[in-house]
DNA sequence: ATTTATAATTATTGATGCAAAATATTTTAA
DNA sequence: TTAAAATATTTTGCATCAATAATTATAAAT
């Protein structure tokens, strides 16, 4: 697949992350069935790793095997979409939650720092989306959680494939920023009921924002 | 596996859920290497089935996929086993929360039903222990959120794997179906937040004795 | 004696082939 | 003309086979 890669992951792991762009880019289409043999074909590989692949997929829940009738892309109704926010929510604030509690200052100033930087972006939008994301994983990341990390991962790629999953519609930045600015407060200020409800808030917000 | 079966699983699912058990009774260790050709030829299968079954298990965090080694039973330490524990406290919680508020009146009937069968059961540890199964699983059904019962399902496997992790020690019956009454309490009264609160030290207190 | 390099063995990963099952199409009968 | 049954085609699912990569052991050289 790629010529030169410094972690060689195995194909079905190549196939998983590929057939991940094809689904948020909506080539498939939620609903569809993945035709496997036509995708390795083309792919110019076998199936078996093709078949791995949707397994895998299927587990994070991209994806929906029927028996006797292969893997379909999974349709991500409004309901799901609430629910799976609620989800992200309840996890990230909690996440936030323990790092008031529990980071250290070097932590702390590494938290303000990146809030900087997010200042700063408020006019290029995709590095807005970038450092907000980079945002939400470093609060991961000081949560310490590695069960945590893998379930958000998978959530958020849930999310995606709603139609009208982004965290961040066009008037949203401002907003956005706001709020993040109440939860660096609550961070700093070492309030974790506080950072926690405002995370959730900002949630919520996002979630009235995406539909 | 079963001679007769309603919804007629793929092998892999069947070899799957075997593996899960194996796990689970410790026949295969935490941190093994599990040798796919020996158990695939003991079974009597090939080792396709047997290396998308190992798939699966990866994604749910039972087992862990090395490049170019193989699969290994996932090692849960003792600080994994308080995150997960964090986790599930957090997740059904919320969902105490979501059933104190939303649940109708003949919902709340059924698990005040439930509560009933486990305060009956409270000299039949094996019994007590199925229906405090059901009663967490009811609520899970109330709070309607499927990303979170999956999530709750791969959680509770992966904390399985933990030698300590009984959420019933044998003194822990008495204690627990006190903090089952206070929970109950909370939900018929419709009081979203104590039910959430009650349902944390319930788990909170699980993790303690579980140490 | 220790370290390095090469060879051999072992195990994972990927490809191909075959059989069973499900769906779609065609033909026949009412 | 419509419905049902049979046949054909498509596709999944399992097994077998081949190749690649890694580890271990042995031999040689310093």
């Amino acid at each position: 697949m790629s010529a030169l890669s410094l972690a060689p992951r195995a194909l079905y792991e190549e196939v998983a992350e590929l057939l991940r762009q094809r689904i948020f880019a909506r080539e498939l289409e939620p609903g569809s069935w993945i035709d496997e043999l036509r995708i390795a074909e083309a792919l110019g590989i076998s199936r078996t790793p093709m078949r791995e692949a949707l397994k895998v997929l299927a587990a994070e829940g991209l994806v929906t095997m029927k028996v006797r009738r292969g893997a379909y892309v999974t349709e991500v109704s409004e309901k799901d979409l609430r629910d799976v926010y609620h989800l992200l929510a309840l996890l990230e604030s909690d996440a936030a939650r323990v790092v008031a509690q529990t980071a250290s200052a070097e932590q702390m100033a590494k938290v303000n720092a990146l809030h900087q930087d997010l200042e700063e972006a408020i006019h290029d939008r995709d590095r807005f989306f970038e450092i907000n994301e980079a945002f939400h994983m470093l609060l991961l990341e000081l949560a310490d959680n590695r069960w945590r990390d893998q379930v958000v991962a998978d959530l958020r790629k849930v999310m995606k494939l709603n139609r009208h999953s982004s965290l961040l519609k066009e008037g949203r930045i401002e907003q956005s920023l706001t709020e993040h600015r109440a939860i660096l407060q609550a961070l700093t200020a070492r309030q974790p009921e506080l950072a926690a409800e405002r995370m959730t808030a900002h949630f919520m917000n996002g979630l009235q924002a995406a539909q």
